[in-house]
DNA sequence: TTGCGCGTTGCAATCGTTTGCAACTATGGG
DNA sequence: CCCATAGTTGCAAACGATTGCAACGCGCAA
């Protein structure tokens, strides 16, 4: 900047106004600043730039990993998200500082802001740290996530509706016919928690009693989807029927009882939840609850942007869509 | 720090030096101040860090979109590498800023740089863009490429053997007795473009005479997958093996031909590419060509980080390996 | 008493920007 | 001839850290 300021005989602050076209500053001069600045191929400094003006346009995206498995982000759902949050702050000029924390620890997703390195967080995944979450909350820390909404929360939270997917994804069941419906998912979380509870009132509303045996703790992982179905054969509790909390665990599933020599979706009909890409694409075709991926990109974004004004965004929940395929006949 | 600096009766530099490590000031005092930091929850200020040190630990990752379609990040190779290099960069302890180009625009990637916000790129992918490419390298962008190795070439690329994967594959095909392999890709991508040499010289080792018709254009997406094994059909071009470009092409093709009442493997062999997660749990279990994909990440950043230090890394070629499970019999 | 060396500490400059305020010029009216 | 005004411009102080250099206190030998 002081090249150009020396170059075109003018002091830095002009150069500096110039540059940021502040009407302060004679057009004419202002154009010969800018041209110069083009010709030298000059980039202002960040760095100097956000120290002074005390804001960046960096927003931190925190995804969670488990530190027991030290497992990569690698579940489809997750990534989307990840190109969904891309695509949204790309559109609205921020840049993204993706960091990785261990699930654990989440209140070490505020680092990103008291460092300065992030104006506001979005955080991919609330688990069970939903205390941490509200107390990063309360120390002012701008930060929207993604998960479900829950009593006395003072974050705000993007989702979609759990509850409502739980609910078609186990009408549909229902609806074909279905009586004995296995439940896969880890109920414990928030999220899974909700879909298990939709489940639970659409056998309830059909007058179906629930069967807690058919409720199954499982992780998101496909090694767990294969563990757990297998389990259930071999305990021999009778279904016809399974919902998963995941296309992944879904798809294995699938794969697993096919193993076992049980037709998918003659013997059991299947239903997912995320509607990853290649559900569509999966053999059958995953019939699954659609979770409205590139609209929560651009919801998470547009909640933190109102934080950051100072606004108190509302939580968003998201409409679902059961998408009706091939493995629930 | 200021505040830091006046708790604990000292100055500010001291406190720097003190949460620094320094040995310069006395060890009580350091661990007092340490204390006190940690107490307050301080988090130093990185903008005025990287200002005064004149460099910083974020590392751009630049990953392509295809203008035309508009298209999101979804191809679960690309969002697997990102997880990898998210890994490998937390690892090295720098800081991952994402930011999405045009493929048309990579020269794009490089403001990443110049505005002082990176220090170094890593750009998932050279599409066509050779040249672009040679110029960042040669106006001394600090950059790593996930590609492949083509002929005077400046800049640094890490990539998986394709020419080798190319071979594996269709050695394996030919070994099955499989005499009409169709290719499915892009050819005019270097890295398809040297799987598809891989594939012609499997072809001549066993004096097998290549068919250019079955060397079939297509995009990675799973809906060109489908429009094109749905073309070839059409066409009456005799085939017994398929060998796509990447897993998404392979898996959508075997449900396409499982749609005209092909049977795979039996009648026809199908080997992808890629090797991704969902790929083990498919219907059949896809056999591939493996990238490793978590080597990769490291990779990239270890070629990056030398070339931050003023070295010249060798492009590196990572080893691939045959996969084989239930799509080739 | 003086001088020296050593271990600690503080002063003040520096990094590259932005911006409040003062200063300058030219113009025209009183 | 003076002054008010408007339009430009520059000075200098921030922003929050790091670091070369000077200074300080202290023990010890000359």
């Amino acid at each position: 900047m002081a090249d150009i300021a020396r170059l075109s005989g003018v002091s830095v602050a002009t150069v500096s106004r110039a540059l940021n076209g502040s009407t302060l500053v004679n057009a004419e001069t202002r154009t010969r600043v800018v041209e110069l600045a083009r010709s030298l191929n000059y980039q202002i400094n960040i760095s100097a730039k956000n120290l002074r003006m005390k804001h960046n346009q960096t927003v931190g995206v925190v995804v969670p990993y488990d530190a027991l498995t030290r497992q990569h982000v690698s579940d489809p759902f997750f990534l989307a998200m990840l190109g969904s949050l891309a695509d949204a702050l790309t559109e609205q000029g921020f840049d993204m500082l993706i960091s990785r924390v261990d699930a654990e620890r989440l209140d070490d997703a505020a680092a990103l802001y008291d460092s300065g390195r992030a104006i506001g967080v979005i955080l991919i995944g609330q688990w069970r740290h939903h205390d941490q979450l509200n107390d990063m909350a309360q120390r002012r820390v701008p930060i929207v996530v993604w998960g479900a909404q829950l009593p006395r929360q003072l974050y705000c939270t993007v989702g979609s509706d759990n509850f409502e997917g739980g609910q078609l994804a186990s009408a549909h069941l229902i609806g074909q016919g279905r009586q004995r419906i296995a439940f896969l998912g880890d109920t414990n979380l928030p999220e899974v928690g909700l879909r298990h509870a939709g489940y639970a009132d659409a056998h309830k509303r059909k007058r179906i009693k629930l069967d807690p045996k058919l409720t199954i703790a499982s992780a998101f992982t496909a090694e767990d989807g294969e563990r757990v179905v297998n389990a259930l054969i071999a305990s021999g509790t009778p279904f016809d029927a399974l919902f998963a909390a995941s296309d992944l665990l879904a798809m294995t599933a699938i794969n697993t009882l096919r193993k076992h020599g049980v037709h998918v979706p003659h013997d059991v009909a299947v239903v997912g939840y995320d509607d990853i890409s290649l559900a569509a694409h999966a053999h059958p075709p995953l019939t699954t609850v659609r979770q409205p991926i590139d609209v929560a990109g651009r919801a998470l974004v547009k909640a933190l942007a109102e934080l950051l004004r100072g606004e108190q965004p509302k939580p968003v929940l998201l409409p679902t869509a059961l998408i009706v395929r091939g493995t629930s006949g």
